[in-house]
DNA sequence: TATGAATGAGACTTCATTCAT
DNA sequence: TATGAATGAAGTCTCATTCAT
């Protein structure tokens, strides 16, 4: 097995341990174990267990950020939502163990590691409540606090991605969740009145 | 002090505590400080530390099950729904380093902590959703999966909640939160054509 | 047994440890257990084991700065440095474990300690260095390099003082060694003509 | 590179490094890295790290039995004892990372270690204490205890020879330096009365 | 009941040494 | 012979929990 496979089949291992038990509970110990090599040997390839962390979390911020298209509101807009919901979820779907350790235990590592992530998430949130205001200046994003609907797509997003990673062939389709997602932003789903407002 | 107040008092510092730092972070030493008791006291009130948490935890669940409201189709749904969703922030802005501590720490304590945080959220999540099944049959739900509709709510508030308890007068009142929310229930907010479907 | 005490308890076990064994052979473990308590128990008086090293380190240097004087040429200068011989020889006599220490195994612990030591060893042979001076322009000290003179006394009272601390009652009565110190000082040992010069 | 060469540039490696930060903080590593060669080769010419150790000090115990000559009392004694003070001086200018290793790293390596220098240091004024013994006899050693008379020597040159290592060109010429040596033993330096003796 | 000193299991990490290539 | 990846024993330090006062 070349350096490099090592490595690979090293941060595989940490991201099953660290998704199943998160970052305290996952001894570097068990990591070599489920790489199937000895605990000195992690050491060969990261300077510590919090590195091992920090690199799995970052290299899916990477993956994210090239799958994620800007929205070009010249185009067919819906599309590339859809297209942006779409890509968010295969990205997952092909990482769930990542994606677990990211949603489940990422946060309060330590204080600079929540720092870390809750900055990601914040960066996240505002470049979508820019997508949204540009969006309302068009006539296409509902009137109302952008920032509001930032988090709450979000928000959503993250539920649905848990599910979908917790059960990872839990009877529906990639393409149902696009489509039932896109139409939730975009129609809601109660049929009731107003209700005051 | 009585006993019992000693006990809340414990109680109180360990919310802190908890929020501040999470689960490994928080020492008991730091705890008792926090509490202006001694160290060694703090096992006359509580078994371990992992008992304080659960109780704060589980002390929060009831607080939901006591304020959320079962829905009733007979009356004003629209306002039976934002009172619900009125509940909910208000449980939380009353108690915001609980609610810290449940998203920002709680998951990955350890696999145990874990299932027991995750079947709350399994619990509300099919509660919603047998709700949202009803109101499809009467006719006040789109059509569809009613368990991503419930991911898709659950998700959002979270992330909308940590927000306001992050930002705590964040300029954000509480009754805009409540529009704004139901608002994207109702009818989304984006302003597309279908986009295929 | 107060915390005052037991502190001291734990620093003369650290003595004897590492005056036994160096500072790298000597385990945490075995101060513990020389000192009749459990290895955690050392971390509540110091953070680490280099701290009780340093510490056992800087209360000789106290205790010499403390008992050499200045030798004044007013007086008896004679008497005023069979004094000082005499009082760096006691100091070391009440507490030959952390003489073995400072000779033995001080240096070399890491470059930052060395680094410590040597400059103590620096300091004491400038002022050394500088009352040579004084005796020189006193016509008191022969003429010379006062900075090779100063360097040639402490490495001989280093050396003898190894010894004494070996063999503490090796027979030679502390009197004896001052005599006969002073009288190598003064005179030197050899009794041969000056051979080229 | 011939197998003898390579052992000879694994030991000058190792002289450097074990100078340089002592035993504990020389890694094995550090040594093949300066020696030019894998961390694995190291064990195909010495059987430990230890043993590279140890025979650097004894090669240098070698060198110092060459370069001492006995005192021969018919002869002119002063030059003689000039010309010895010389060789040790010569032996460590050629080798200076030796003598670093010697004076400043040498000792506490471990019981057995340490034991072994301390013995060559007790064979070194054994020898000396018997050569002025001798020289008592034949009138040109002052009287009194010889083994403190050696143990003088030997620290006074000790120390001396840690400073010319340290400042290699540190201005005094090595002449001068026996000069001060032999004139140091012969005559002392301080100018003062008896003061009781 | 309250204290806080003491305990000791257990974690991470280092590095001399081994061994397959 | 040379390599350097792999090993695993062992060390320092942390901290939840216990216990004598």
């Amino acid at each position: 097995m070349s350096k490099e496979e090592r490595r690979e089949e090293l941060l595989a291992a940490a991201r099953r341990v660290f998704a199943e038990k998160g970052f305290h509970e996952a001894k570097v110990g068990d990591i070599a174990a489920s790489a199937g090599i000895a605990k000195g040997t992690v050491y060969l390839y990261f300077p510590d267990k919090r590195s091992l962390f920090v690199e799995i979390i970052d290299s899916l911020f990477l993956k994210f950020g090239a799958a994620i298209l800007r929205v070009d509101t010249d185009g067919d807009v819906g599309a590339q939502i859809k297209h942006n919901i779409r890509a968010i979820l295969s990205v997952l779907v092909d990482d769930p163990d990542t994606m677990r350790m990211l949603f489940a235990h990422a946060v309060g590592v330590d204080p600079a590691f929540s720092a870390k992530i809750e900055s990601f998430y914040d960066g996240l949130k505002t470049m979508l409540a820019e997508s949204l205001k540009e969006g309302q200046e068009l006539g296409i994003v509902a009137d109302g606090d952008v920032r509001l609907y930032a988090s709450f797509s979000l928000g959503a997003l993250k539920e649905i991605l848990m599910d979908v990673t917790t059960q990872p062939d839990g009877g529906r389709s990639r393409e149902e969740i696009v489509d039932a997602v896109y139409s939730m932003l975009q129609r809601g789903y109660l049929r009731v009145g107003p209700s005051g407002a």
